[in-house]
RNA sequence: GGUUCCGUGGCCGAGUGGCUAGGCAGAGCUCUGCAAAAGCUUCUACAGCAGUUCGAAUCUGCUCGGAACCUCCA
């Protein structure tokens, strides 16, 4: 079997993945800045993250996953207005900065519990690695690549450049960066126009502040991840992923001054997910055509025909392969919905089953299961197709549904393929894409009405009394509940 | 303007030289008291033009259309 191959967006190829030291995956993964609501767009990347350190780990590996928490604000417009992200909306709101990040990290936890994502293993904040920021900033001080000026602190890039690639990352060069029009105040105090923060003396107003060598001031946008991953991941680790957008400036920044304080670039491999898309636009603050997560729980926007589930949404994110955009719509959404079911469903139904020897072996079938089960590997470990992975496993529902009808016996297939079926579809379903029941299946009072309301109805067929079954029938599916004939003369029911 | 990427059937979306993608929707049949679900069968593709090749959705060139980044951004 082919091992994992990883795109590496630094080198611009498909790369075996071989972790630094065998069986031990360090990941860091750009985090929510936590001074909003989060929107469809952000799930993608933490969803996509989330499937790969589930993957990682079924691969044997110890994985460090470190994903951050930006609650220190970074400007709108460098150097234009003193005036923080955070700072500005908690002026609006009336809210101490600390208690408007708090209340939206409390929020984007939330919506990660949602979406059944794994806790990372470490999820640092800005503000509390202050220190640990500073020190990086004197370390490529102490190089010769940052010069302070004001009270602020800027990175060199022009030096840089002179003896390291930058803009290998984002295959940018230099000379052909569209120079800013704008009228940026203290542009002046830069030696070249792209260099970017390091730190950033803290106007009066400007409630985030601390102290440093430099005066009181806040750190610049890009040092935060750099310092953070240096200190829980060392000076060199396995993957750095986040979304697209981020490749320039942010990731090349940080290559930069790791590059300097390290002596090495900080990540073998860089991984990063495209955008979601709406109506070709991506989404995001600039278009101002987000769809908040609880926006999409509850359908409650102009644009949504219905509420979509956490579940749904993590489906329909992972139909596709991260690397490519992704449009939304409410077509597709109710399609992911409709296909989420149908696989549940199927799961649900393999796992009730036992293998029963007996009936015409069919090799034919055997060999296709058995084909269809190592191509869930096989697209996984080729770059974390989950698009593909998923497609192989609606091949086999028909399969499972039809021993689940009775149109093929279990024992058509090896006793070994059954049970192989059975872990494989756990272990990918649940396991790997994260996917979860959500049919308030913890109502077990719930469980045991329905029971019996299934017995009433049974005795009212078994008498032709077809007034009282469909009756029974028909309420339950006004108020969300699809009981189901079976083949073989039981009832089922799910709960939307 | 620079850099990069994309254009697949009604919708979403895999696939990078020859072999069925898959989901949703549509059509037919089977099963069923009915319904739903399910099973089987089935229709609609590779933006356009030219080239390379025995053979291209897949490689090359051009044209048209769209996007991302270059500014906070997942």
């Amino acid at each position: 079997m082919q091992s994992l191959q990883v795109y590496n967006s630094y080198t611009r190829q498909k790369e075996s993945f071989v972790p630094i030291v065998p069986g031990y995956v360090g990941m860091y993964v750009c985090g929510p800045t936590v001074s909003g609501e989060s929107h469809l767009g952000h799930a993608r990347p933490f969803i996509t993250f989330d499937v790969i350190y589930r993957y990682l780990m079924h691969l044997g590996n110890k994985v460090r996953y470190v994903r951050n928490i930006t609650d220190a604000g970074h400007f709108e417009e460098e150097g234009r207005e003193a005036e923080d992200k955070i700072s500005k909306k908690a002026i609006i709101e009336r809210l101490e900065p600390m208690e408007l990040v708090q209340k939206y990290t409390n929020l984007f936890h939330w919506a990660m519990r949602q979406f059944n994502n794994l806790e990372p293993s470490i999820e640092p904040t800005a503000t509390g690695h202050i220190v640990e920021q500073i020190e990086m900033i004197k370390k490529i001080i102490a190089e010769g690549y940052a010069y302070a000026i004001n009270g602020s602190v800027y990175f060199d890039v022009k030096k840089y450049a002179e003896k390291y690639p930058y803009g290998k990352l984002s295959g940018r060069i230099l000379d052909d960066l569209l120079e800013s029009t704008r009228d940026l105040e203290n542009q002046e105090e830069k030696h070249n126009w792209q260099d970017f923060a390091l730190w950033k003396a803290a106007p009066p107003e400007h409630i985030m502040r601390w102290e440093s060598p430099w005066g009181e001031g806040f750190p610049g946008w890009h040092i935060e991840c750099s310092a953070m991953s240096t200190k829980y991941l060392g000076t060199q680790f396995d993957i750095h992923g986040g979304g697209m957008d981020l490749l320039f400036p942010h990731h090349e920044s940080e290559i930069a001054q790791s590059t300097i304080c390290n002596h090495r670039v900080p990540a073998r491999y860089w991984i990063h997910n495209n955008m979601i898309t709406i109506n070709g636009k991506k989404m995001g603050k600039s278009y101002n055509n987000q769809i908040r997560l609880t926006e999409l729980f509850t359908g409650d926007h102009p644009l949504l025909a219905q509420a979509y589930s956490p579940m749904t949404i993590r489906f329909f994110i992972l139909q596709t392969h991260y690397r490519s955009t992704l449009d939304f719509g409410n077509e597709a959404l109710q399609a992911a919905e409709k296909g989420l079911r149908r696989l549940w469903e199927a799961h649900l139904a393999l796992q009730k089953m036992n293998w029963v020897a007996g009936g015409p072996q069919n090799a034919e079938l055997d060999q296709k299961i058995r084909r269809l089960l190592s191509g869930l590997d096989e697209s996984m470990n080729d770059d974390f197709n989950t698009a593909k992975t998923m497609a192989n496993l609606f091949e086999i529902v028909p399969t499972i549904n039809s021993i689940k009808d009775g149109h093929i016996q279990s024992g058509s297939l090896a006793e070994d393929t059954f049970m192989q079926l059975k872990k494989y579809f756990t272990d990918y379903l649940e396991n790997i894409l994260g996917l979860r029941d959500e049919s308030g299946a913890e109502h077990s009072k719930l469980h045991g009405v329905l029971d019996l309301l299934i017995e009433i109805r049974k005795d009212a067929r078994s008498r032709k009394d077809y007034v009282t079954s469909d009756k029974i029938r028909n309420q339950l599916q006004q108020i969300g509940i699809l009981m189901k004939d079976e083949k073989d003369g039981k009832m089922s029911y799910s709960l939307e």
